[in-house]
DNA sequence: ACTATACGTGACAGTCCGTAACGGATACCC
DNA sequence: GGGTATCCGTTACGGACTGTCACGTATAGT
């Protein structure tokens, strides 16, 4: 998962040349793009490689395989996305949960979760770390939704929010395997109605 | 998707030597076997021929992809599952549900979902048509899970099937990108308590 | 200077996809 | 039976991708 045998850290510094920082960032940032345009199965190495400007053995130094590559590009596009709304006590579910039904959708997530989906059912070694490193996180912001929402007593206090969270989560996510290409702003509306919806069964849980 | 160029209909009947039906059947059993085993992407052509006991260029004759072959055997296994229990009205909604969640997280399933989610992101054409094929009809027998229900007085009567269905759908479907090797046991008991927590959702929504 | 590593280029073996060519087999029609 | 059209299995091919290696060169610390 990490770059090569991981960065030296603290005071150590690894002997010879170091490794092109700026190389780093433009593998990374050349596979996400391929990722979203092309697909996990028709991202190339080789296409990574020559989009950041690289030689593909430069792209191996770091990363052992192509799925590697592809976890790691999602992984650091976390960093990058907004903070979670940490303001105040935030507006109600409704207005809280929309973000994150769009963010659920966004292409590179979803290649990546396919991605997951194939390692995990054929029990790849992968599976386990992918889950910690890009998915853990970010269902951690959802249930913080959730325990906010309990605050302003609009959720029983007793629910869970890591239950409510496979709800909302599975039933954004489940909108992707629609075909999009064809109604794309059909789902759009499609997913205000399932929000409606969602509220509507989480605030009568009192 | 359909076999070639179609199986001659009714009356017509093709001149030349007629396709060995043993091999339609041998192949796609060995496409299923195989996409459990192994998963989509490190399926090969060359080895579910081999396992059909089929020359490579047999399997093309049939499918003009790997990805039609396996959209094929996929949906080839849906005659193969058991009737949606269309006996009385039921028993109640949580029973009418459990069997449902362990098949929406069959491995082949899941591998398709894979599938579709990759050539969903990226609009491919067979989108479409694998939703209309493999998902539409499944979806189908969830609605009239909670039309059953409905008829019962156990849910809301205004409440939307199909939303519903995306719901319940989404959160076992979503139970899939869990590193399931690792506690295929304890996804287990997670579907039960999803289930408790959809079941009380649903029944409060009256 | 010396060492150790990174880089780019080019090449390589291995695998897979999808197609084509061949000889033989099997159905129907005259 | 002869003719025709399609199937089958085998074998081979071009193209693409993966992951690795070797080479010469560049860049850091000692």
């Amino acid at each position: 998962m990490a770059p090569g045998t991981g960065p030296p850290v603290g005071v150590q510094r690894a002997p010879g040349r170091p490794r092109d920082r700026q190389a780093d960032d433009a593998i990374l940032a050349a596979a996400r793009e391929l990722l979203v345009e092309v697909g996990f199965e028709r991202l190339t190495v080789t296409d990574v490689a020559a989009r950041a400007g690289v030689g593909r053995p430069t792209v191996y130094r770091r990363y052992a395989s192509k799925e590697e590559l592809v976890a790691a590009s999602v992984e650091a596009l976390r960093s990058d996305e907004p903070a979670p709304d940490t303001g105040t006590l935030g507006g109600d579910l409704r207005a809280e949960l929309l973000p994150r039904a769009s963010a659920l959708r966004h292409p590179l997530l979803l290649q990546f979760l396919a991605v997951l989906l194939v390692s995990n059912a054929q029990g790849s070694e992968f599976a386990a770390t992918y889950w910690r490193d890009a998915i853990a996180q970010r269902r951690a912001a959802f249930g913080e939704i959730f325990l906010r929402a309990q605050a302003r007593g609009e959720l029983a206090p007793d629910a869970d929010p890591d239950l409510l969270t496979d709800v909302v989560a599975g039933a954004f996510t489940y909108q992707a395997l629609r075909p999009a290409a064809v109604e794309t702003e059909a789902i759009e509306a499609r997913v205000e109605r399932l929000l409606d919806l969602l509220c509507a069964l989480l605030q009568r849980l009192q």
